[in-house]
DNA sequence: AAAAAAGTAGGCATTTATGCCTATATTTGA
DNA sequence: TCAAATATAGGCATAAATGCCTACTTTTTT
């Protein structure tokens, strides 16, 4: 098990949401709308510029209807 | 799978996080030392309290010596 | 190549997490 | 039971995420 350092954690993170939402065929103002945040949120996290919250996260997986832990698995 | 509304997540989560810090045998200060954090953050994202951010939650991981995912398995 | 769709960028105000500190409560061990 | 260790609580200042908005760039489709 490797571990990463914050930011190319973020940036890994982002770029595994953003497999798993083309994966289930979301663009990110859909996923935005769905979950009612921002769309210029969608796109900070997916390319790791913020550091989006846990609860963010729960809501994305569950809008995405995959398992949370499929996010951190990269 | 089943999917939690954000405030059950948050103590779901915390109660995990306990469970894992107690059996790689740490408190809360220990913890919070090792990850350059505030304890009364530790004891919050315990109990629920607080939504913590994805780095965070990394560290954590780090620290502990465990799979991140094992923290999302609940 | 042109138009449409999707994604990126940045500013500003607001909300929330965090740091720092002190005090209180609970749990554990002698 | 008493003391020590561990955890909880709250206030205040600061930093960072988020909402809301507009403009620009890149990608996709026709």
């Amino acid at each position: 098990m490797e571990y990463l350092d914050e930011s190319s954690f973020l940036i890994a993170f982002g770029k595994n949401l953003r497999k798993y939402r083309k994966l289930q065929g979301f663009t990110q103002e859909q996923l935005a709308n769905d979950l009612g945040i921002e769309i210029s949120q969608i796109s900070r996290i997916e390319r790791g510029v913020i550091n989006t919250s846990i609860g963010n996260i729960n809501s994305i997986s569950k809008v995405l209807k995959i398992d949370i832990k499929d996010l951190f698995d990269f």
